[in-house]
RNA sequence: GGCUCCGUAGCUCAAUGGCAGAGCAGUUGACUCUUAAUCAAUUGGUUGAGGGUUCAAAUCCCCCCGGAGUCACCA
């Protein structure tokens, strides 16, 4: 049962009073006949002739300033505010009374009347007639704006506690509306990356997110259970091994949209349930997938922001192909002064770090690729701020790359980084089975005492795989990442409208 | 999970051991072009929960809950 605070009991109290008058506080049905945007754009095309333009507006009350026998208000709806005018030459003396008392900030209201300027020059629906639509219980937290006389905005005391903006989210959207253009234009870059993919023939897919054996990833799945089945499922933590199925299957461009759950710590660019895209490309390598990365990238910024140069915190990112390559070994040479090529093993290459960076040493039970991926961390990726593609992985982090003709340590592998983050992670794939059955295995015996880092072994994907698949590139991106760059958020729970969190006691 | 910080009215915030406050919102009244309307009066608190120290705790200590930052983790 819900504990009312003292506002809310005086709006219950309003409840049971408009009832007593047979006021109807939640009517099935509403009408309208402009958006408030259409509202003031018909007043504005039709003012030089003097043309009437008549409306019927619908929204929620944001202010109220009643001023004797006349009111003003302001009501907002999906396209933004109108202000609206009350005198009792039209609505008469008890009416007016009755909006005054009766109606509160919050309720969302009908309103019906003539659209003129006022003398301070506000475009203003004149109100005839009016409506109870929704009466609001609880108080939206309180906000003023006020516009300069140079038209910037400014806002007093709106909602900010970051816990109460994501738990309350519908509380955050209702009173900042650049809350609700983030997820717009969220929505716009999701549907660009669509557009892009499907002008470049490929199909859009679904695939299993409850699978019986996870994969194609390196991260701790959520556990459930099938009941009839009586069997352990997991949430996927990738869509790889699905799609390179349909590769099999003759389906030559194939992508998916959607969540991953990984079982792991939350932080700012890390939510359990993310959106994913991945796709896959028969016949091409990973030099071509990165020529469509960059171009699929830069289209979706143009879209969303209009340019392919965006703002992130103090850097203006240049979207625009061809984006900055630089090879592993290279960047790792120019960053930390080793050389992998010359270090073959990890033992070699972890006492050449030790002994040139004594402050920065990695663990010393590492893999030769985990030694190369920490001096990625440590000394390269916080450089790379303009979109960059590394290329050129190590094998034994990699087990679904193909190794490059000639150099069996290394694979056909990139990641996108922009602003000193990984944004997506790309390779030539790997589709010979025999090969692929033995990264398995070497995986589960590299990782063997490593129950997060253990890759199973899954016997039908390699059974598709002898059936023969297409040479291909493949890709995945984190979508909410490359949100928050576009739209220069900082956490990924101010891209996310509903981000996990912990039960409300 | 480690460390640091935060939690006070519906919202934004004061009060650092000595009577829990302000602005906005709310309530009552005045006001026929206001727009942070104005003016007058006024309501609202288990200071996140529990325990302790003290004559006295929002404030100091312990523990729990929630959050933020950071590190670890995250091919």
């Amino acid at each position: 049962m819900a504990e009312y605070n003292s506002i809310e009991k005086i709006r219950l109290q309003k409840l049971d009073e408009l009832r007593a008058e047979g006021v109807e506080a939640y009517p099935t049905r509403a009408k309208r006949t402009h958006t408030n945007a259409q509202a003031i754009a018909a007043f504005e095309a039709g003012e030089a002739s003097a043309v009437e333009v008549k409306a019927t507006l619908a929204g929620r009350i944001r202010s109220m300033r009643p001023k004797g026998k006349l009111t003003f208000a302001h009501i907002e709806d999906g396209t933004g505010k109108v202000q609206l005018f009350f005198r009792v030459n039209e609505v008469g003396e008890a009416r007016l009374e009755f909006f005054n008392k009766m109606f509160d900030l919050g309720d969302f209201v009908e309103v019906d009347g003539v659209m003129m300027r006022t003398k301070a020059g506000e475009i203003t629906l004149h109100v005839h007639d009016f409506k109870l639509l929704a009466k609001s219980i609880t108080p939206l937290p309180a906000d003023k704006d006020v516009t300069q006389e140079d038209g910037t905005v400014v806002r007093y005391a709106t909602l900010e506690d970051p816990e109460l903006r994501a738990r309350q989210r519908y509380a955050d959207l209702a009173v900042n509306p650049e809350v609700r253009e983030t997820f717009r234009k969220r929505a716009k870059l999701v549907k660009a990356l669509r557009t892009f993919l499907d002008d470049h023939d490929f199909l859009e897919v679904e695939t299993p997110i409850l699978q019986p054996l996870y994969g194609g990833a390196a991260a701790r799945p959520f556990t459930t259970h099938h009941n009839e089945l009586n069997q352990d499922m997991y949430l996927r933590i990738s869509f790889e091994l699905y799609l390179k199925r349909l590769l099999v299957g003759n389906l030559e461009r194939v992508y998916e949209i959607g969540r991953d759950f990984r079982n792991e710590g939350v932080s700012f660019k890390h939510n359990p349930e993310f959106t994913q895209l991945e796709f896959y490309w028969a016949y091409a390598d990973y030099l071509q997938v990165m020529e469509l990365t960059e171009q699929m990238v830069s289209y979706a910024a143009e879209q969303v922001t209009g340019s392919t140069k965006v703002q992130f915190g103090e850097h203006q990112l240049e979207f625009k192909p061809p984006w900055k390559r630089v090879e592993m070994r290279q960047g790792i040479l120019e960053t930390s002064g080793i050389d992998i090529a010359e270090h073959k093993t990890a033992d070699d290459l972890f006492k050449v770090i030790r002994a040139r960076h004594p402050n920065k040493t990695p663990d010393p039970n590492f893999t030769r690729g985990k030694m190369i991926d920490f001096l990625v961390g440590e000394f390269l990726e916080p450089t790379l701020i303009q979109p960059t593609f590394l290329y050129n992985y190590p094998r034994d982090i990699s087990p679904l790359a193909k190794s490059m003709p000639g150099d069996p340590l290394t694979v056909e592998r990139f990641e996108g980084y922009v602003a000193g983050f990984e944004l997506c992670n790309a390779f030539t794939e790997l589709n010979d089975p025999l090969d692929q059955e033995q990264r398995f295995l070497e995986m589960g015996r590299d990782y063997s005492d490593d129950e997060e880092e253990k890759n199973p072994l899954d016997e039908d994907y390699l059974r598709a795989m002898r059936y023969g698949m297409p040479p291909n590139g493949g890709f995945g991106m984190g979508v909410d990442r490359l949100a928050m760059m576009l739209l220069n958020k900082h956490s990924i729970r101010e891209v996310l409208l509903f981000p996990a969190l912990r039960k409300e006691e």
